[in-house]
DNA sequence: TTGTACGCGTTATCAA
DNA sequence: TTGATAACGCGTACAA
């Protein structure tokens, strides 16, 4: 008796139980006060013993009050990396949102480290339940992240994390296993070229040492060839381009480069693989070097389909998106208890295995 | 006016343009007759016009008849390949479960096409609102698929297709795709061996021929090869190895083949690699061949963790199992359109890519 | 500080 | 063949 059967237990339960109404029930679970101490202890036993779990669907269809979503990151153009965590988010919005749900989100984005501080500081100003972002850099994203707590703003760490920073959960990827996963592959293709075998590390970015996922990629590459002792077969060498806006002026750079003498593999550690498949194709060398890269976005993929880019490592950018608007609601709404850290596959793209729906885009 | 803001259209919304009670709308809702033909016919249109899409929410709530599942399946023991599909669909009527739906399910399994259709026809016995189904032979699925259709339950085909079949979704593989990707890891690892290069394909099945997906693969493999034009430099031979119970007597069968010489690839097609693995081991081989096959049960990840198997082909066993029931519930409950196919992901695996979860627990 | 009562959109029963 | 109405479990305004 007590509760009724399907031993679904009710807020009406909880009050029976611990004689008071439903009212005071609903106070405490929601802390907004206004309950007395000793009534508000023993309640939380009971929905402690009674394992209580709110029937989301009546809450949802009860509920008037939106939640609001604050959302900071990179900025980007189409085509860009960012563009599919983004994907991702606006998908997991909508589906929850078709849901019942109420979403409201505020989308700032960034392209420097005094930027990321003012948009996090102004999705403060506004009243948000919670904020999903990646971080720039260390030393803005620790004061940023003061202010949130100080505030009881719950923030999910998307893509990259910051060590010892407390948030509600990391979504994103471990680099280094990257690295080693891409190491792997080049070595199993390359190992039973005669000789010593000359591997490039090519990063494109203009401030590598300040993203951390290019290092630690590379770091991981590294490892794997070291890790096995292979220093006498293999040679490395990393090229840092920080510039690489115009094709031409890249292609140039490939060119003279290359003139040293073509190497087995190349690996390119950021999201762009398909302007060095491109310097390739017109030296006519897309059929020469293995070339793996990362992420699925469209000039990659279209790499992949013609056959200048091998091999494609990706971490479920898109998905990583999706799983932080997820996360935020199953600890917001329904309170779960949220894993610290969420790690993403790493998955292995060639043509042959490229979803077909993928390669149609194109 | 009419109905109320946040453009939610609800049934009160309806019965008021039509001039009726919720009760009717309700009636042609969820054709429980007792609705005069233009009245019917008048509702349907509004509901088409002002685009409703019922409140989930509310739906479950207020539904108090249980959802019943059949699910017809191969039967398994633990650590095989169908145990895979199988804790699938337990997560996702877990899941739904929690979400307040409820869910029964009345699992049967079939280890001979007889079984397969006695236990199908059991099914249509009980009062079931769909099946989950994987076709064990084309003769008896079309049979039992015509009493489904007859007594208009609906159904969907996982993990394999039977082509012309008019299953509500089939959820599963291409395997010609995937015996393409296993061949352009093959070539790609073994092109810069000098000379001609030696391929195994193991078939390990009492009844390949039985059995399309093994069929496929192999095809696929051989296609990648004929498509480069590479029967010069590559020579291919078929192993049909029908009894593999004790593997004792597969180890002997392995060294008497390997005897001949040793390969510089193995593809097994089935999803008993490691078996294989496990018989090179004892010759010390397991640094010797490239080995791949496919899918991810327990033993085929130990052999992958001790690199005594080099690649791992999966095609989302358990999601298939997911999705099969995820989308029972959206035609059922939701009444949304499915779409006629669902294709898993291809994922490659080896060491270095392979998630922790499932490396720890070896 | 506490309890009551209405509303959320749907299902399902019962009376008309 | 119809329509009115009581649940479903929760949120919340308002009365006590």
């Amino acid at each position: 008796m007590g509760h009724k059967d399907g031993n679904q237990i009710r807020i009406k339960d909880i009050a029976t139980k611990a004689g008071c109404s439903i009212g005071t029930v609903d106070r405490v679970i929601h802390n907004r006060g206004k309950v007395s101490e000793p009534v508000k202890k023993r309640i939380l036993e009971i929905i402690r013993e009674l394992d209580y779990k709110p029937n989301v669907n009546a809450r949802v269809l009860a509920s008037k009050r939106p939640l609001t979503l604050g959302i900071l990151l990179p900025s980007f153009r189409k085509g860009e990396y960012w563009e599919l965590p983004n994907l991702g988010i606006k998908e997991a919005i909508e589906r929850y949102d078709e849901q019942g749900y109420k979403i409201n989100a505020i989308h700032l984005t960034y392209n420097s480290p005094e930027m990321f501080y003012k948009a996090g500081m102004k999705l403060l100003a506004n009243d948000i339940d919670g904020i999903i972002m990646n971080p720039a850099t260390f030393k803005e994203s620790v004061t940023l992240v003061r202010s949130f707590f100080q505030n009881n703003k719950p923030f999910i760490l998307i893509d990259s994390d910051i060590n010892g920073i407390p948030s509600l959960s990391f979504i994103g990827k471990d680099p280094v296993q990257s690295g080693l996963t891409v190491a792997k592959l080049s070595h199993q293709i390359t190992k039973h070229i005669p000789g010593k075998k000359n591997i490039w590390i090519i990063n494109l970015s203009k401030r590598k040492n300040q993203i951390y996922a290019l290092l630690a990629r590379e770091s991981g590459f590294m490892k794997y060839f070291s890790d096995k002792q292979l220093q006498n077969d293999y040679s490395m060498i990393t090229f840092d381009i920080e510039d690489h806006s115009s094709q031409k002026m890249l292609d140039e750079h490939i060119e003279k480069l290359l003139s040293q003498g073509i190497p087995n593999a190349i690996y390119v550690t950021g999201s762009r693989v398909y302007k060095i498949a491109n310097s390739l194709k017109k030296l006519n060398l897309d059929q020469g070097p293995l070339l793996i890269g990362h992420d699925l976005i469209e000039e990659n993929i279209a790499g992949v389909k013609d056959e200048s880019i091998d091999f494609l490592i990706e971490e479920e950018a898109k998905r990583q998106g999706y799983l932080a608007v997820e996360t935020m609601i199953r600890s917001i709404v329904y309170k779960e208890k949220i894993e610290k850290k969420q790690m993403m596959n790493l998955l292995i793209y060639t043509k042959e295995n490229m979803p077909s729906y993928l390669l149609k885009q194109g």
